[in-house]
Parts: structure tokens; sequence; C-alpha cells
DNA sequence: TGGGGTTACTACAACGTTTTCGTAAATAAA
DNA sequence: TTTATTTACGAAAACGTTGTAGTAACCCCA
């Protein structure tokens, strides 16, 4: 427990506590020789202000929040690598929450951050949420929100993305030249913008390629690894196998992986995968993953910055501004021709 | 901001501002058709209580932090994961702080946690750190403090480690079992007992087998990709390569891949590899990596435990339970024989 | 009828900062 | 010399909660 304050600080110096208070904040109302004086005995006595004495008076905790649905997952590790990085530049303190990909969970975590415990969020939505009446409430607190990668369009909130109809398309276009014919798209909740959005862009690139859309070939995963793996094992078990897929989470990449290995088919000679994805070790996979690589880093920056310059300038309201950061299509041996 | 407080409820109810508080943490001293009043329109009101003016009164902030080199690795990750589940569950709130692997930043986020901003610091050093005094401020500031992973010895504090020591023999046995006879082991700073365990445990290992024990087969690999890229490139074409290696962490396990790539050696053929590592990708990976997996979530939720045990001093206070959760060695191609 | 005890509340002072409002003293302007 | 203005500080009131110390009102039993 932190036990000396300003008081004893301003006793010892035969201060006031104000006078102490400002010199500590370097005041211009303060002479330079009793700021002096001040500093001085304050590192000496290796004084540090009360953060919770601060934030109730001026109503600022210098804290935000980051909910998002899983944290072991390459991409929001590193979103939050990101957001770490900016927020302690700028004096922040950054709370972790995880939603666990459930509902109810980021509800009852931006219900608790209704109490002004933070000064923002950021936040990327768990797979099955629909209803947002837990955003608008933060909202309506004055706790500003930016969204990032698994974003809510029906919430009027900065997010930053990344260009998922051009990778959904791009994906899709990459296994037609590879000479798939047959491409299934796995994905998960369609609840989330950024999955239509990749669907898109598939159905798209089929199209524009003068390929059949087969709604079979689209396959809603379960947030259950079991659930997803039977999924993904009936798809390779039916009657048309797909020679192509398109992976819209990393999970479902490397599921498609075991279950080619128990089925005994081979990559890319039966089947070509190309996912989303920031596994490090994308290239050193059996075989090397073809990756649509998200900027996870940069994105968590991006998303940081974003909220502090809401967070100190006030006056400067854009109530939505969109970054769109591009991912990165890495070809590795699973999509070779 | 959060608007609605105690005041308000107490005018409209006509109570006293203390009476709507106890009301609400439901003391005895209050009647109940009144608590049920409070409560009812507490609700109505959506009244979150200043979670900083009741940290300032009480002298807690039910916040916690979690310091660590890196969050974008596996384990790390979970065990953040492990600790976020325990503390919500208490009710705690988790700061996370990354020291990126450099003491400076260690030191000032350790420093910064003086100030009475939370009631317990989960700790990992970072790879470089020698000089303890930051951690021992915390300590004089009683804050309690938890280790887990990369553990201090000399700081006298609970704990949670895997069997370092006994894992390192295990590997080295493993890959000496699989007719390695000369057996590299890669490790990161050697300031950390956990890299001093693991060591340990192979070199005691090779002697229980009769076999020599080479100190140039025992590499130091720098903090930086680079560095430690080119140090095991050179450990791979100096005159006796090694025909196993054990790699301490995982990051060292994949370099040890891309080097093999790059000069065409043949994993297990030419080498065989072996590491700790959490990767979900270990199986997929060409050839797949046997590892030796810590239950990072676990090792998280348990670090979480004891501190909450102390932070709400239930039990009687351990100056130093040490908590081993065993490691488990998963054979894998890497290392056939 | 009064002393003791319980019940259900209230008043008020913390907690450690920041901020608003003052104000003596020193200096400048008249 | 008198009157403004500046300089450098202090007193006190917030912020919203919780804990301590009361205290009316009622009941119990002698």
């Amino acid at each position: 427990m932190n036990t000396v304050n300003l008081k004893q600080l301003a006793q010892e110096l035969n201060l006031s506590v104000s006078t102490v208070s400002r010199a500590l904040r370097d005041s211009w109302e303060i002479s330079t020789p009793t700021k002096q004086r001040v500093f001085d005995l304050a590192r000496k006595m290796n004084f540090q202000p009360n953060p919770y004495a601060s934030s109730l008076r001026k109503h600022r905790s210098r804290t935000i929040a980051v909910v998002i649905p899983e944290v072991a997952n390459n991409f929001f590790a590193l979103a939050i690598k990101g957001i770490e990085t900016v927020a302690r530049e700028k004096g922040y303190h950054v709370l972790i929450y995880l939603s666990n990909e459930e509902v109810a969970e980021e509800m009852a975590i931006t219900s608790s951050l209704q109490s002004g415990r933070v000064d923002g969020v950021i936040l990327s939505l768990c797979g099955a949420t629909q209803d947002i009446r837990h955003l608008l409430e933060l909202q309506q607190r004055n706790i500003p929100l930016v969204f990032f990668d698994r974003v809510c369009d029906n919430v009027t909130a900065p997010k930053v993305m990344t260009n998922d109809y051009e990778s959904g398309f791009v994906a899709t276009e990459h296994l037609i030249k590879a000479g798939c014919r047959n491409i299934a798209h796995l994905t998960i909740s369609m609840s989330l913008s950024i999955s239509h959005k990749r669907q898109e862009g598939y159905i798209n690139s089929l199209r524009r390629w003068d390929l059949p859309c087969d709604p079979a070939m689209i396959v809603h995963c379960g947030l259950s690894e079991e659930e997803s793996y039977q999924q993904i094992r009936d798809l390779f078990l039916s009657d048309k196998r797909p020679d192509g897929v398109f992976a819209s989470v990393e999970k479902l990449a490397v599921q498609v992986y075991h279950v080619c290995r128990e089925l005994g088919l081979r990559i890319p000679e039966d089947v070509k995968v190309i996912s989303f994805s920031n596994l490090v070790t994308a290239s050193l996979l059996n075989p090397s993953l073809t990756t649509i690589a998200q900027p996870a880093y940069d994105m968590g920056k991006e998303a940081a910055t974003i909220l502090f310059r809401r967070l100190e300038k006030k006056y400067i309201v854009v109530p939505d501004d969109q970054v769109m950061l591009p991912a990165k299509l890495e070809v590795r041996n699973s999509t070779m021709a």
C-alpha cells in the first residue's frame, strides 16, 4: 500500500497541499525554487500519486478496456500488443477482458464497463453477437467505443478493418487460378459482418469466373471444435468433395489439415487450402499454408490511436471514421497447382 | 461518464446516502422493505457504483496486473486466459503490461505499479532481468507478487513453475534414445532460472548416458531474430554438426526448422528436434514437432488463484509457496528414430 | 416508570487529489 | 502617495464511496 501522499510532502515542506499538487504538475503559479524543493522531496520520498483519487476527482481514469473473443490466437495477441504499445506511450493502462466467444460474457463485460472504470473501449465482437443493446448502452454513457476486425455495422463507431471483401475475392480467385473448380467456403457465425464480406468476395469471385455457386459448399461452422470438425469431415465425405477450400478463420484451416490427414486426402493434390491466418508457422506446415494475413499489430495500433484521438480531443467528433488496412496474400504450397 | 450516484438514489428514496450504500451491500442493518426499494430503484436507474471512489475509500482496487515479456506466443496467451478466467470469477480486473523482453520497460512498468493502482501483480521475467530492485520495491509497498514460468529465485514470492529440470532431462533423454549422440541445446538468456534448470537437466541427462558434454553445443541465443538465426546457422555449419537439438523455447525451434530448410538438412533424418512449445500446430508442422508442452492455461489459473488467496487473506499467508505443474512430452515425427 | 437492549436508520468524517476562489505581498502604473 | 496588477501561495470544497459514531423509536422485563 502506498502511503506517502501530498499531505505529507506539504507538511515536510511547510507548504499547502494545493501548492505541492500544483508544483508537481509544473504549474506556472508556483515559483521555480519552490517547484525544485517539491520535486526533490517527492523524488526522495518516492512519491507516487494515488491514481484513484486522481481519477475520482478528474473523471478520467487513463485506462481503456480491450474486449476480445479470445487471446490464444496470433491475430488477437498481436492486436493487443499494438494496443498496449500505443497505450503505454500515451500513459494509459489497458484492461483486458475475454468474452470467450460467448455473448453473455460480452454483455456482462460491457455492462461492468459502464461504471466509468475506463475512458474508452476497444472491442472485437464475439461470433454470436446479434443484440447490440449492450454496445449502445456504453455509448449512451459517453464511453467512446472503437471496433477492430469483427466490427458491428449497426453501431456508429470508428472501425478498423481489413479489406474483407477483396480478400475473400482474391483468395477464391487464387484457388480458381490454381485449378480448383469446386471450392468450399468455411466460415463462422454469419452475424459477423466480416464473415458476410468474406463470403461475398467468395461468391462474386465464383461468378466472375463463371463457376457455379453451390450452397452446399458454404459451411457455417459451429463454435465448438468437435462440431466444426464433424462438419468439415462431412463436407469432405459428401458426394461433391471440394477440390479447394477457403477458410475464413485460421482455426478452420487447421481443422481442414487434420481432417485431410484423417481421411488420407493430400494437400494440395486432392484439395487446395487457403485461409485467413496469422500463424507464425504457416510456412512450416505440411504443406506450408497459403494465407491471407491481416496486419494485426498495425490494426491494434490504429484502433488505439483512433481511440486516443477521441479521448484527448473531445471537441473534434468524427462519428465513424473507418480505417481499412489491407490483408496480404502469402502464397505457399497448400495451393500449388 | 457515469452520472447516477448514491446521492441521487438517496434523494429519490428519501433516505440517507449511507443507508442506500448499506442497502446495496445487503447489510443486516437495513430492513428488508427498504433494501427492496433501494434495489429496485438502483436497477431502474441502472446505478453502477463508481469503482474509483470505492477504491480510494477502501484502499483496494480489485485490479491486478499481469506483466509478461510478450503476448504473441501461445504460452503467454493461454496463461493470460487462465488468469483472466479466475480474475473475472472473483470480480477482479486485469491490467496487462508487456515488457517486450526489455528490462528497462519491465522496470518502468513495475515502478508505475507502485502507485497502488493494483492489489497484486503476476509477473514473468523478461530474459535479461538481473537487477531485481524493482521487484523488491513492489514488495516493500506491500503489493503481493506472484511469479509464473520465468520466476526469480532471488525474490521471496510464490512461484508457479513447470518441472524444468526434469523436462530438460527427459527431452534430452528422448533424443538420446532416438539415437542422437551429439545433442545441442539452444537456450535464451542465462539470467533466467528456468533456462538454468532446463540446461542442467540437459547436462545431467548427457552425463547419465555417458555422453560428452561439449560447451560448443550449448548455444545462448540472443534476443533478436536475426542474431539467433545466425547463431543456429553457425551451429549447423560447424565442424561438429549436431544430430539432435533441444530448444528451450519455441521460437528457437521454429528457427531451427527454417535453418534446416535453408541448409537442406532433413528433420529427423539428419537432425532430430525437440522443443519446449505450446504451438497448436506442432502436429501439423513438416515434420510434426516433438514438444514439451507446458500447461499454460493451468499455470495462469494457478498463479491467479494463489494471488487471490493472498489478497483475500482467507488462508494462512505462505511467504513463498511454489507450485510445480508438470510439462508433458508429446512425441512426434521430428524425433523419429 | 425507568433502565437496558435492539432495530433501523442518519450525520459526518474520512480516502488523496484537483480546482476554485481568495488574498497577502510585491511590483507597476497613476 | 494611491491604485491597479501581478506573483505565489493557501483554504476549502469538490469527486462518490464507506466506516464510525451516533440516535430516535420501539420493545422487554423488572
